[in-house]
DNA sequence: TTGAAAGCGCTACCAA
DNA sequence: TTGGTAGCGCTTTCAA
């Protein structure tokens, strides 16, 4: 019932190999035997089988995509944007969620190799970095996007995170904030380098880092952050130096923040301006309209897709690529005091 | 460098055959020789290719999943919890999105054939059925999702839809509107279902419907609908009979339909209350927390990926099976009028 | 309990 | 320009 090249060959009185050369467009073909067999695999709606030709040629035009969820809305746009480049080259995408277990991760990318895909990428959420080496020693090729790791000299697409920190702070002080507070994220490569862009805006301001004012995001069964949110922001209001800008790792955070402020009888952003980071959909719509970090999920997704696909089957492997994506600030109402 | 069976077979003095045996815990294999290769294959961080083993059993164990774009909330939702439904039984899912495109639609559906798929999973923005006869034809399972046809014997999970415009447009009565506006979708299933469900209740309460109430939400370029909601909302302000509550095709339709009942200097929800569909995150924190009705896409997503594992591999075709997913109403502010 | 042989559908290589 | 042969890594069948 389903058709293959030996079917065709037999049909037309021909050998399997001509046929298979018509289908790949080989040139040594003669003009009448091409058409005639292009036109039956018309009729028949043949569909070479893909499994079968990557035995022989050890590449399958596939590539695995591992993100921690696809329900945090950076993750599908990067999703979706390697969808739409890899598309018309002839590639599939595996995507598989993590859920943000490590251990699961690293099972998704065993089962990946498994699959034997081209080349591999993910946005991690392991701390070791033993499935990298299993890649390395597998010789597949494997990009990180989002998380980098550090020791791992390896292909790497991701916002510039320090910028992402560097802009959102210098926003808050441009905007008349110098007590400005920073709700940071768990310990990985996004927050450490948004903390250190924050810092850095700081000193060349030259306003003080309060210990104080940095406070972390608890990660226990909150999954976007809203609630620790409202709880940390809780407790800069009651701090001895009260912030008026709080810059948050990501936007549900953000309206976390937003929540816990408004709760407490302050404006936004008159007594405490607000930033967070990712440009979730509709924050234009939220109570408190709310400026952000556009992280350009689409642009990493784009260079993540291209950058596969060049590395795909490459036997040698290259120098890592490490591509930084510029971000993008996005004023909103949160904070914006000084209108122009 | 990569481990085959052969090497192991050859390293222990054993056959390939043995080795295979060990690999898929075929019984009868002597309980030293398996714990010989077991050991051995942990040691090499075995992994079988999996490509060759589908050559022969004609199964790959991966299923495709087509959907319009994955920027849209309940399609990434759908596609998590497939993919973590499928977790752990070894099977791994290819997702392309075809852009709402028909013709890239078909495209995907051709080439996730070609890679032997086990079953296809499609919520379709097609309106022809040629790929669907297709898959029927290469006897390939296949579950439409979210999205039916009419004339169409297929497997289908999806949300109720006619509840969906019941359960909107009767939450709207009890909440005391008397002139109930529909701001529907396009001309495919879930919209017609809806629609059909909000007529049910305008019925069954004795309210007539009004053709100038039901309007219909333009597509072009605007991928969600909000521009769409805002214009199409402003007519309905401007209409003889002027609404007091508005069930909306989508969320994104309803938060263009605030904004424009808000510019117009009416009170949301006392002069017209507005209803949504899709329960999009964070709905909660905007400047009118929205009602809306929950399509409920984890279950969706759970029973999609359950029944895509049943089918895989059955032989036979057997009878399609339908499952229509109960939606539920959130009330927020938007449509509370007589709090309790 | 173990293994030899055959073959899945395709492509690479080389000869005609 | 065409095609025979071999083989990709695995599983299936059946014999030992």
């Amino acid at each position: 019932m389903v058709i293959r090249l030996k079917d065709i060959a037999n049909e037309l009185g021909i050998s399997v190999v001509t046929v298979s050369k018509v289908l790949r467009g080989h040139p040594d073909i003669g003009a009448e035997t091409r058409q005639r067999v292009l036109q039956r695999m018309r009729e028949l709606n043949y569909q070479p089988n893909l499994a079968a030709r990557s035995l022989v040629t050890g590449r399958t035009s596939t590539l695995g995509l591992v993100v921690p969820t696809l329900l945090f809305p950076f993750f599908a746009y990067v999703a979706n944007a390697i969808s739409t480049e890899i598309r018309g080259h002839g590639y599939n995408l595996f995507i598989s969620s993590s859920n943000e277990d490590p251990d699961l991760e690293a099972q998704e990318i065993r089962q990946l190799l498994a699959r034997q895909v081209d080349v591999i990428l993910v946005a991690s959420s392991q701390k070791k970095t033993d499935s990298f080496l299993l890649m390395e020693e597998q010789h597949r090729p494997y990009i990180l996007i989002d998380r980098s790791f550090h020791g791992l000299d390896a292909n790497f697409v991701g916002v510039d995170d320090e910028m992402v920190g560097w802009l959102a702070t210098s926003h808050l002080i441009e905007q008349g904030c110098r007590r400005i507070a920073h709700i940071r994220g768990p310990e990985v490569s996004t927050a450490t380098g948004r903390l250190k862009g924050y810092e850095k805006a700081l000193d060349a301001h030259g306003l003080k880092s309060q210990p104080e004012h940095i406070i972390s995001l608890g990660t226990s069964g909150d999954h976007t952050g809203e609630r620790s949110g409202y709880d940390v922001t809780k407790k800069l209001l009651a701090s001895r130096h009260r912030p008026d800008g709080i810059f948050c790792f990501n936007d549900p955070a953000a309206f976390g923040a937003i929540r816990a402020i408004l709760d407490s009888g302050l404006r936004i952003p008159k007594d405490i301006a607000v930033i967070g980071c990712g440009n979730i959909a509709h924050s234009d719509f939220l109570r408190v309209p709310l400026s952000t970090v556009d992280q350009e999920s689409e642009s990493i997704g784009k260079a993540a897709g291209s950058l596969a696909i060049a590395l795909a089957g490459k036997k040698t492997k290259i120098k890592p690529t490490k591509k930084l994506v510029t971000p993008r600030v996005v004023v909103r109402a949160s904070s914006l005091r000084n209108p122009k």
